[in-house]
DNA sequence: AGGCGATCAATGATCGATCATAGATCAGTC
DNA sequence: GACTGATCTATGATCGATCATTGATCGCCT
Protein backbone atom coordinates (compact mmCIF):
# COMPACT_ATOMS: atom_id res chain seq x y z
CA UNK A 1 0.00 0.00 0.00
CA UNK A 2 1.61 2.87 -1.14
CA UNK A 3 0.81 6.70 -0.75
CA UNK A 4 0.52 7.91 -3.94
CA UNK A 5 -1.87 10.71 -2.83
CA UNK A 6 -2.08 10.80 0.89
CA UNK A 7 -5.30 9.02 1.09
CA UNK A 8 -6.16 9.44 4.41
CA UNK A 9 -8.21 6.92 6.69
CA UNK A 10 -11.86 8.13 6.43
CA UNK A 11 -13.87 6.17 3.66
CA UNK A 12 -11.34 5.22 0.93
CA UNK A 13 -14.82 4.85 -1.22
CA UNK A 14 -15.89 8.18 -0.78
CA UNK A 15 -12.03 9.83 -1.76
CA UNK A 16 -11.90 7.34 -4.66
CA UNK A 17 -15.18 8.57 -5.99
CA UNK A 18 -14.24 12.07 -5.50
CA UNK A 19 -10.94 11.31 -7.75
CA UNK A 20 -12.83 9.68 -10.32
CA UNK A 21 -15.53 12.37 -10.37
CA UNK A 22 -12.57 15.18 -10.79
CA UNK A 23 -10.96 13.13 -13.58
CA UNK A 24 -14.20 13.10 -15.16
CA UNK A 25 -15.06 16.79 -14.97
CA UNK A 26 -11.40 17.53 -15.72
CA UNK A 27 -11.34 15.65 -18.87
CA UNK A 28 -8.39 13.37 -17.70
CA UNK A 29 -10.99 10.74 -18.79
CA UNK A 30 -12.60 11.38 -22.33
CA UNK A 31 -15.92 10.36 -23.27
CA UNK A 32 -16.40 6.73 -23.81
CA UNK A 33 -13.39 5.71 -22.63
CA UNK A 34 -13.23 2.36 -20.68
CA UNK A 35 -12.71 2.80 -16.56
CA UNK A 36 -10.42 -0.45 -15.90
CA UNK A 37 -11.43 -1.19 -12.04
CA UNK A 38 -7.78 -2.97 -11.28
CA UNK A 39 -6.10 -0.01 -12.99
CA UNK A 40 -7.65 2.51 -10.92
CA UNK A 41 -6.73 0.38 -8.11
CA UNK A 42 -3.15 -0.09 -8.46
CA UNK A 43 -2.47 4.21 -9.68
CA UNK A 44 -4.20 4.63 -5.95
CA UNK A 45 -2.68 2.27 -4.18
CA UNK A 46 -5.86 0.64 -3.20
CA UNK A 47 -7.74 -3.05 -3.44
CA UNK A 48 -10.55 -3.66 -6.17
CA UNK A 49 -13.31 -3.10 -4.00
CA UNK A 50 -13.33 -0.02 -2.44
CA UNK A 51 -13.84 1.17 -6.51
CA UNK A 52 -15.94 -0.65 -7.49
CA UNK A 53 -17.89 0.61 -4.58
CA UNK A 54 -16.72 4.28 -5.71
CA UNK A 55 -17.80 3.30 -9.67
CA UNK A 56 -21.33 2.07 -8.59
CA UNK A 57 -22.19 5.88 -7.37
CA UNK A 58 -20.44 7.00 -10.38
CA UNK A 59 -23.55 4.87 -12.12
CA UNK A 60 -26.11 6.24 -10.36
CA UNK A 61 -24.79 9.88 -10.95
CA UNK A 62 -24.79 8.48 -14.47
CA UNK A 63 -21.71 9.81 -15.11
CA UNK A 64 -20.62 6.16 -16.27
CA UNK A 65 -22.30 3.36 -18.27
CA UNK A 66 -21.58 0.01 -17.22
CA UNK A 67 -21.94 -3.32 -18.76
CA UNK A 68 -22.45 -6.79 -17.05
CA UNK A 69 -19.26 -8.26 -17.35
CA UNK A 70 -17.88 -5.80 -19.06
CA UNK A 71 -17.47 -3.04 -16.83
CA UNK A 72 -17.25 0.79 -17.08
CA UNK A 73 -17.14 3.24 -19.49
CA UNK A 74 -17.69 7.26 -19.29
CA UNK A 75 -20.91 8.04 -20.48
CA UNK A 76 -20.43 10.06 -23.73
CA UNK A 77 -22.56 13.07 -22.72
CA UNK A 78 -24.83 14.36 -25.46
CA UNK A 79 -26.61 17.88 -25.85
CA UNK A 80 -29.76 15.90 -24.85
CA UNK A 81 -28.25 14.13 -21.52
CA UNK A 82 -27.02 17.70 -20.63
CA UNK A 83 -30.57 18.88 -21.25
CA UNK A 84 -32.71 16.33 -19.79
CA UNK A 85 -31.81 17.45 -16.35
CA UNK A 86 -33.56 20.81 -16.08
CA UNK A 87 -37.49 19.11 -16.37
CA UNK A 88 -37.01 16.76 -13.77
CA UNK A 89 -34.98 19.37 -12.04
CA UNK A 90 -38.10 22.01 -12.42
CA UNK A 91 -40.09 19.72 -11.46
CA UNK A 92 -38.65 18.69 -7.84
CA UNK A 93 -37.88 22.10 -7.46
CA UNK A 94 -41.30 23.81 -7.95
CA UNK A 95 -42.51 20.68 -5.50
CA UNK A 96 -39.89 21.81 -3.18
CA UNK A 97 -41.07 25.84 -3.47
CA UNK A 98 -44.72 24.70 -3.14
CA UNK A 99 -43.96 22.62 0.61
CA UNK A 100 -41.05 25.11 1.37
CA UNK A 101 -43.55 27.90 1.28
CA UNK A 102 -45.88 26.72 3.90
CA UNK A 103 -42.69 25.99 6.39
CA UNK A 104 -40.85 29.31 5.61
CA UNK A 105 -43.77 30.87 6.74
CA UNK A 106 -41.92 34.58 5.34
CA UNK A 107 -38.68 33.51 6.89
CA UNK A 108 -36.18 33.72 4.26
CA UNK A 109 -32.80 34.87 6.04
CA UNK A 110 -31.71 31.59 5.17
CA UNK A 111 -32.32 32.31 1.36
CA UNK A 112 -31.10 35.37 1.48
CA UNK A 113 -27.52 34.43 2.86
CA UNK A 114 -26.79 32.67 -0.38
CA UNK A 115 -28.17 35.85 -2.62
CA UNK A 116 -25.59 37.34 -0.40
CA UNK A 117 -22.84 35.19 -0.89
CA UNK A 118 -23.41 34.97 -4.68
CA UNK A 119 -23.00 38.60 -4.95
CA UNK A 120 -19.62 38.55 -3.10
CA UNK A 121 -18.93 35.40 -5.73
CA UNK A 122 -16.08 36.08 -7.71
CA UNK A 123 -14.87 33.15 -9.97
CA UNK A 124 -17.18 31.41 -12.01
CA UNK A 125 -16.64 27.92 -9.76
CA UNK A 126 -17.68 29.89 -6.79
CA UNK A 127 -20.60 31.79 -8.35
CA UNK A 128 -21.85 28.14 -9.61
CA UNK A 129 -21.70 26.77 -5.73
CA UNK A 130 -22.93 29.82 -4.61
CA UNK A 131 -26.00 29.23 -7.44
CA UNK A 132 -26.53 25.71 -6.67
CA UNK A 133 -26.44 26.51 -2.70
CA UNK A 134 -29.49 29.17 -3.12
CA UNK A 135 -31.91 26.15 -5.06
CA UNK A 136 -30.28 23.39 -2.56
CA UNK A 137 -31.46 25.72 0.07
CA UNK A 138 -35.30 25.14 -1.53
CA UNK A 139 -35.14 21.83 -1.31
CA UNK A 140 -33.55 21.62 2.19
CA UNK A 141 -36.74 23.61 3.27
CA UNK A 142 -39.39 21.17 1.66
CA UNK A 143 -38.79 19.38 4.75
CA UNK A 144 -39.48 16.17 2.07
CA UNK A 145 -36.24 14.17 3.40
CA UNK A 146 -36.96 11.93 -0.07
CA UNK A 147 -36.67 15.24 -2.28
CA UNK A 148 -33.46 16.34 -0.78
CA UNK A 149 -32.43 12.89 -1.50
CA UNK A 150 -33.56 12.82 -5.05
CA UNK A 151 -32.48 16.19 -5.77
CA UNK A 152 -29.29 15.16 -4.51
CA UNK A 153 -28.67 12.05 -6.31
CA UNK A 154 -29.18 14.05 -9.57
CA UNK A 155 -25.56 15.36 -8.81
CA UNK A 156 -26.05 18.49 -10.03
CA UNK A 157 -23.01 20.32 -9.41
CA UNK A 158 -21.13 17.80 -11.70
CA UNK A 159 -23.63 17.96 -14.38
CA UNK A 160 -23.66 21.88 -14.52
CA UNK A 161 -19.85 21.65 -14.60
CA UNK A 162 -19.40 19.30 -17.42
CA UNK A 163 -22.38 21.46 -18.96
CA UNK A 164 -19.91 24.54 -18.21
CA UNK A 165 -16.83 23.00 -19.92
CA UNK A 166 -18.90 22.20 -22.48
CA UNK A 167 -21.39 25.50 -23.50
CA UNK A 168 -19.75 28.98 -22.77
CA UNK A 169 -20.84 30.00 -19.03
CA UNK A 170 -24.46 31.41 -19.41
CA UNK A 171 -25.24 31.34 -15.77
CA UNK A 172 -24.61 34.87 -14.51
CA UNK A 173 -27.30 37.29 -15.07
CA UNK A 174 -30.00 35.10 -13.93
CA UNK A 175 -29.08 35.52 -10.20
CA UNK A 176 -31.66 38.88 -10.18
CA UNK A 177 -34.75 36.00 -10.47
CA UNK A 178 -33.24 34.59 -6.90
CA UNK A 179 -34.17 37.71 -5.72
CA UNK A 180 -37.44 37.19 -6.67
CA UNK A 181 -37.90 34.10 -5.87
CA UNK A 182 -36.75 34.95 -2.19
CA UNK A 183 -39.39 37.81 -2.23
CA UNK A 184 -42.09 35.58 -3.58
CA UNK A 185 -41.38 33.41 -0.25
CA UNK A 186 -41.38 36.51 2.34
CA UNK A 187 -44.89 37.59 0.99
CA UNK A 188 -46.02 33.63 0.88
CA UNK A 189 -46.96 33.94 -2.64
CA UNK A 190 -48.89 30.35 -3.82
CA UNK A 191 -47.02 31.02 -7.27
CA UNK A 192 -43.63 30.30 -5.90
CA UNK A 193 -43.91 26.75 -7.48
CA UNK A 194 -43.99 28.00 -10.55
CA UNK A 195 -41.65 31.18 -10.59
CA UNK A 196 -39.10 28.52 -9.53
CA UNK A 197 -40.05 26.25 -11.97
CA UNK A 198 -39.64 28.76 -14.89
CA UNK A 199 -36.38 30.08 -13.46
CA UNK A 200 -34.94 26.40 -13.76
CA UNK A 201 -35.94 25.53 -17.17
CA UNK A 202 -34.32 29.19 -18.16
CA UNK A 203 -31.29 27.78 -18.00
CA UNK A 204 -32.07 24.98 -20.26
CA UNK A 205 -30.17 25.44 -23.30
CA UNK B 1 -20.70 -22.69 -1.70
CA UNK B 2 -24.36 -24.61 -1.14
CA UNK B 3 -27.10 -24.36 -2.63
CA UNK B 4 -29.47 -23.11 -0.13
CA UNK B 5 -31.93 -21.80 -2.87
CA UNK B 6 -30.81 -22.87 -6.16
CA UNK B 7 -29.23 -19.31 -6.65
CA UNK B 8 -28.74 -19.65 -10.56
CA UNK B 9 -25.28 -17.83 -12.02
CA UNK B 10 -26.70 -14.26 -13.22
CA UNK B 11 -25.54 -11.25 -11.35
CA UNK B 12 -25.48 -12.58 -7.53
CA UNK B 13 -25.58 -9.13 -6.15
CA UNK B 14 -29.36 -8.85 -7.63
CA UNK B 15 -30.47 -11.99 -6.43
CA UNK B 16 -29.18 -11.06 -2.88
CA UNK B 17 -30.89 -8.32 -3.22
CA UNK B 18 -34.32 -9.33 -4.19
CA UNK B 19 -33.91 -11.78 -1.60
CA UNK B 20 -33.67 -9.02 1.05
CA UNK B 21 -36.31 -6.66 -0.45
CA UNK B 22 -38.55 -9.74 0.28
CA UNK B 23 -37.29 -10.13 3.26
CA UNK B 24 -38.08 -6.53 4.61
CA UNK B 25 -41.66 -6.69 2.60
CA UNK B 26 -42.65 -9.45 4.00
CA UNK B 27 -41.63 -8.70 7.62
CA UNK B 28 -38.87 -11.34 8.01
CA UNK B 29 -36.62 -8.59 9.31
CA UNK B 30 -38.54 -6.13 11.56
CA UNK B 31 -38.07 -2.60 11.41
CA UNK B 32 -35.25 -1.16 13.38
CA UNK B 33 -33.74 -4.65 13.00
CA UNK B 34 -29.78 -4.83 11.71
CA UNK B 35 -28.62 -6.71 8.64
CA UNK B 36 -25.42 -8.58 9.41
CA UNK B 37 -23.45 -8.81 6.17
CA UNK B 38 -21.84 -12.02 6.97
CA UNK B 39 -25.14 -13.38 8.17
CA UNK B 40 -26.60 -13.30 5.16
CA UNK B 41 -23.54 -14.04 3.60
CA UNK B 42 -23.24 -17.59 4.89
CA UNK B 43 -27.05 -17.69 4.86
CA UNK B 44 -27.25 -18.08 1.26
CA UNK B 45 -24.10 -19.60 0.37
CA UNK B 46 -22.19 -16.68 -1.03
CA UNK B 47 -19.86 -13.95 0.13
CA UNK B 48 -19.66 -11.08 1.62
CA UNK B 49 -19.14 -8.94 -1.04
CA UNK B 50 -22.43 -9.23 -3.03
CA UNK B 51 -24.22 -8.98 0.02
CA UNK B 52 -22.76 -5.39 0.35
CA UNK B 53 -23.45 -4.79 -3.11
CA UNK B 54 -27.31 -5.60 -2.50
CA UNK B 55 -26.74 -3.60 0.51
CA UNK B 56 -25.96 -0.42 -0.84
CA UNK B 57 -29.15 -0.46 -3.30
CA UNK B 58 -31.15 -1.09 -0.66
CA UNK B 59 -30.19 2.21 0.74
CA UNK B 60 -30.14 3.59 -2.25
CA UNK B 61 -34.00 2.94 -1.91
CA UNK B 62 -33.80 4.16 1.10
CA UNK B 63 -34.87 0.55 2.77
CA UNK B 64 -31.93 0.32 5.42
CA UNK B 65 -30.01 2.99 6.98
CA UNK B 66 -25.91 2.90 7.14
CA UNK B 67 -24.01 4.32 9.55
CA UNK B 68 -20.35 4.44 8.49
CA UNK B 69 -18.10 1.12 10.79
CA UNK B 70 -21.80 0.46 12.08
CA UNK B 71 -23.42 -1.48 9.27
CA UNK B 72 -26.90 -1.77 8.03
CA UNK B 73 -30.74 -1.91 9.47
CA UNK B 74 -34.39 -1.74 8.22
CA UNK B 75 -35.29 1.90 8.15
CA UNK B 76 -38.11 1.88 11.16
CA UNK B 77 -40.91 3.45 8.56
CA UNK B 78 -42.73 5.96 10.02
CA UNK B 79 -46.49 7.66 8.11
CA UNK B 80 -44.30 10.31 7.30
CA UNK B 81 -41.52 8.44 4.91
CA UNK B 82 -44.69 6.84 3.54
CA UNK B 83 -46.45 9.74 3.11
CA UNK B 84 -43.00 11.97 1.50
CA UNK B 85 -43.25 9.64 -1.38
CA UNK B 86 -46.40 11.52 -2.67
CA UNK B 87 -45.12 14.70 -3.27
CA UNK B 88 -42.34 13.45 -5.44
CA UNK B 89 -43.81 11.00 -7.53
CA UNK B 90 -46.85 13.92 -8.50
CA UNK B 91 -44.23 16.49 -9.24
CA UNK B 92 -42.80 13.98 -11.57
CA UNK B 93 -45.15 12.25 -13.04
CA UNK B 94 -46.53 16.11 -13.62
CA UNK B 95 -43.37 16.29 -15.46
CA UNK B 96 -43.33 13.34 -17.43
CA UNK B 97 -47.03 14.13 -18.15
CA UNK B 98 -46.54 17.56 -19.94
CA UNK B 99 -43.43 16.10 -21.96
CA UNK B 100 -45.14 12.77 -22.75
CA UNK B 101 -48.26 14.42 -23.72
CA UNK B 102 -46.35 16.27 -26.88
CA UNK B 103 -44.33 12.56 -27.70
CA UNK B 104 -47.70 10.70 -27.57
CA UNK B 105 -49.59 12.85 -29.93
CA UNK B 106 -52.89 11.79 -29.11
CA UNK B 107 -51.96 8.05 -29.05
CA UNK B 108 -53.11 6.67 -26.18
CA UNK B 109 -52.72 2.61 -26.87
CA UNK B 110 -49.99 1.96 -24.94
CA UNK B 111 -51.94 3.13 -21.92
CA UNK B 112 -54.97 1.70 -22.58
CA UNK B 113 -53.45 -1.72 -22.46
CA UNK B 114 -52.87 -1.02 -18.83
CA UNK B 115 -56.05 -0.21 -18.24
CA UNK B 116 -57.38 -3.22 -19.73
CA UNK B 117 -55.12 -5.27 -17.93
CA UNK B 118 -55.40 -3.66 -14.83
CA UNK B 119 -59.54 -4.38 -15.03
CA UNK B 120 -58.91 -7.77 -15.43
CA UNK B 121 -56.41 -8.24 -12.28
CA UNK B 122 -57.99 -10.11 -9.72
CA UNK B 123 -55.88 -9.81 -6.42
CA UNK B 124 -54.84 -6.54 -4.71
CA UNK B 125 -51.03 -7.60 -5.77
CA UNK B 126 -51.93 -7.80 -9.65
CA UNK B 127 -54.11 -4.29 -8.80
CA UNK B 128 -50.87 -2.84 -7.60
CA UNK B 129 -48.53 -4.02 -10.23
CA UNK B 130 -50.93 -2.98 -12.82
CA UNK B 131 -51.67 -0.03 -11.76
CA UNK B 132 -48.18 1.04 -11.46
CA UNK B 133 -47.49 0.00 -14.57
CA UNK B 134 -50.12 2.37 -16.35
CA UNK B 135 -47.74 5.57 -14.33
CA UNK B 136 -44.99 3.77 -15.33
CA UNK B 137 -45.95 4.20 -18.91
CA UNK B 138 -46.46 7.65 -18.31
CA UNK B 139 -43.22 7.97 -16.90
CA UNK B 140 -41.49 5.86 -20.21
CA UNK B 141 -43.47 8.35 -22.71
CA UNK B 142 -42.14 11.38 -21.21
CA UNK B 143 -38.94 10.01 -23.28
CA UNK B 144 -37.04 11.36 -20.87
CA UNK B 145 -34.62 8.32 -19.63
CA UNK B 146 -33.27 10.84 -16.59
CA UNK B 147 -36.84 10.97 -15.36
CA UNK B 148 -37.06 7.19 -16.15
CA UNK B 149 -33.98 7.03 -14.13
CA UNK B 150 -35.23 8.82 -11.09
CA UNK B 151 -38.72 7.76 -11.16
CA UNK B 152 -37.64 3.78 -10.91
CA UNK B 153 -35.19 4.61 -7.94
CA UNK B 154 -38.19 5.89 -5.95
CA UNK B 155 -38.93 2.30 -5.70
CA UNK B 156 -42.72 2.92 -6.10
CA UNK B 157 -43.38 -1.02 -5.56
CA UNK B 158 -41.75 -1.67 -2.65
CA UNK B 159 -42.91 1.41 -1.09
CA UNK B 160 -46.54 0.78 -1.67
CA UNK B 161 -46.28 -2.78 -0.73
CA UNK B 162 -44.72 -1.13 2.71
CA UNK B 163 -48.23 0.63 2.68
CA UNK B 164 -50.56 -1.35 1.91
CA UNK B 165 -48.80 -3.81 4.57
CA UNK B 166 -49.49 -0.72 7.12
CA UNK B 167 -52.80 0.64 5.98
CA UNK B 168 -56.10 -1.52 4.81
CA UNK B 169 -55.59 -1.14 0.98
CA UNK B 170 -57.62 1.38 -0.17
CA UNK B 171 -55.91 1.93 -3.69
CA UNK B 172 -58.67 0.72 -6.12
CA UNK B 173 -61.43 2.71 -7.14
CA UNK B 174 -59.26 4.73 -8.48
CA UNK B 175 -58.94 3.31 -11.35
CA UNK B 176 -61.23 5.32 -12.80
CA UNK B 177 -59.16 8.36 -12.89
CA UNK B 178 -56.78 6.69 -15.46
CA UNK B 179 -59.72 6.51 -18.18
CA UNK B 180 -59.50 10.88 -17.65
CA UNK B 181 -56.17 10.51 -17.54
CA UNK B 182 -55.90 8.69 -20.45
CA UNK B 183 -58.63 10.78 -22.43
CA UNK B 184 -56.89 14.11 -21.73
CA UNK B 185 -53.64 12.63 -23.36
CA UNK B 186 -55.96 11.52 -25.96
CA UNK B 187 -56.78 14.93 -26.59
CA UNK B 188 -53.42 16.62 -25.85
CA UNK B 189 -54.85 18.47 -23.22
CA UNK B 190 -52.30 20.96 -22.02
CA UNK B 191 -53.79 20.22 -18.51
CA UNK B 192 -52.90 16.66 -17.92
CA UNK B 193 -49.93 17.46 -16.19
CA UNK B 194 -51.97 18.67 -13.02
CA UNK B 195 -54.45 16.05 -13.69
CA UNK B 196 -51.76 14.06 -13.09
CA UNK B 197 -50.83 15.39 -10.09
CA UNK B 198 -53.88 15.39 -8.44
CA UNK B 199 -54.38 11.89 -9.39
CA UNK B 200 -50.98 10.50 -7.48
CA UNK B 201 -52.15 13.06 -4.64
CA UNK B 202 -54.88 11.56 -3.94
CA UNK B 203 -53.41 8.28 -3.05
CA UNK B 204 -51.63 10.30 -0.14
CA UNK B 205 -52.54 9.29 3.41
C1' DA C 1 -20.74 3.47 44.11
C1' DG C 2 -18.92 5.91 40.24
C1' DG C 3 -15.56 7.03 36.83
C1' DC C 4 -12.01 5.49 33.74
C1' DG C 5 -8.90 3.06 30.89
C1' DA C 6 -7.61 -1.78 29.13
C1' DT C 7 -9.39 -5.78 26.88
C1' DC C 8 -12.52 -8.36 24.02
C1' DA C 9 -15.90 -9.76 20.67
C1' DA C 10 -18.53 -8.52 16.69
C1' DT C 11 -18.48 -6.88 12.37
C1' DG C 12 -17.75 -3.42 8.66
C1' DA C 13 -13.96 -2.17 5.43
C1' DT C 14 -10.39 -3.67 2.80
C1' DC C 15 -7.26 -6.78 0.78
C1' DG C 16 -5.08 -10.28 -2.38
C1' DA C 17 -6.29 -14.21 -4.99
C1' DT C 18 -9.33 -17.00 -7.79
C1' DC C 19 -13.21 -17.91 -10.90
C1' DA C 20 -15.82 -16.92 -15.02
C1' DT C 21 -17.06 -14.36 -19.09
C1' DA C 22 -16.47 -11.50 -23.30
C1' DG C 23 -13.61 -10.40 -27.09
C1' DA C 24 -9.63 -11.05 -29.59
C1' DT C 25 -6.50 -14.16 -31.71
C1' DC C 26 -5.28 -18.06 -34.04
C1' DA C 27 -5.61 -22.68 -36.42
C1' DG C 28 -7.94 -25.64 -39.33
C1' DT C 29 -11.10 -26.78 -42.88
C1' DC C 30 -13.40 -26.00 -47.12
C1' DG D 1 -9.94 -16.09 -48.62
C1' DA D 2 -13.94 -16.92 -45.55
C1' DC D 3 -16.07 -19.36 -42.02
C1' DT D 4 -15.93 -22.10 -37.72
C1' DG D 5 -14.35 -23.36 -33.51
C1' DA D 6 -10.49 -23.70 -30.00
C1' DT D 7 -7.42 -20.94 -27.35
C1' DC D 8 -5.74 -16.91 -25.13
C1' DT D 9 -6.12 -12.53 -22.66
C1' DA D 10 -8.08 -8.93 -20.14
C1' DT D 11 -11.04 -7.98 -16.75
C1' DG D 12 -15.33 -8.03 -14.06
C1' DA D 13 -17.41 -10.92 -10.35
C1' DT D 14 -16.71 -13.41 -6.44
C1' DC D 15 -14.31 -15.47 -2.74
C1' DG D 16 -11.87 -16.27 1.79
C1' DA D 17 -8.98 -13.92 4.91
C1' DT D 18 -7.22 -9.91 7.32
C1' DC D 19 -7.31 -5.18 9.13
C1' DA D 20 -9.58 -1.72 11.83
C1' DT D 21 -13.33 0.33 14.29
C1' DT D 22 -17.04 0.16 17.45
C1' DG D 23 -19.43 -0.75 21.53
C1' DA D 24 -19.49 -3.79 25.49
C1' DT D 25 -17.26 -5.82 29.42
C1' DC D 26 -14.20 -6.00 33.10
C1' DG D 27 -11.14 -4.66 36.63
C1' DC D 28 -8.89 -0.95 38.99
C1' DC D 29 -8.63 3.30 41.40
C1' DT D 30 -10.63 7.00 44.08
Amino acid sequence: MNASSALVRTGLGDQIRQVLIDGITSGRWAPGERIVERRIAVELGVSQAPVREALRHLEALRLIETLPNRGARVRDFTDEDLAEVFPVRAGLEETAADLAVHRLAGQVDALEVHITRLAAATDTGEVMRHSIAFHREIVEASGNRLLRSVWQSLGIEVWTTLSLRRRGTELCGKAAEHTDITEAFRRQDPGVGRLVHAHVMSYAP
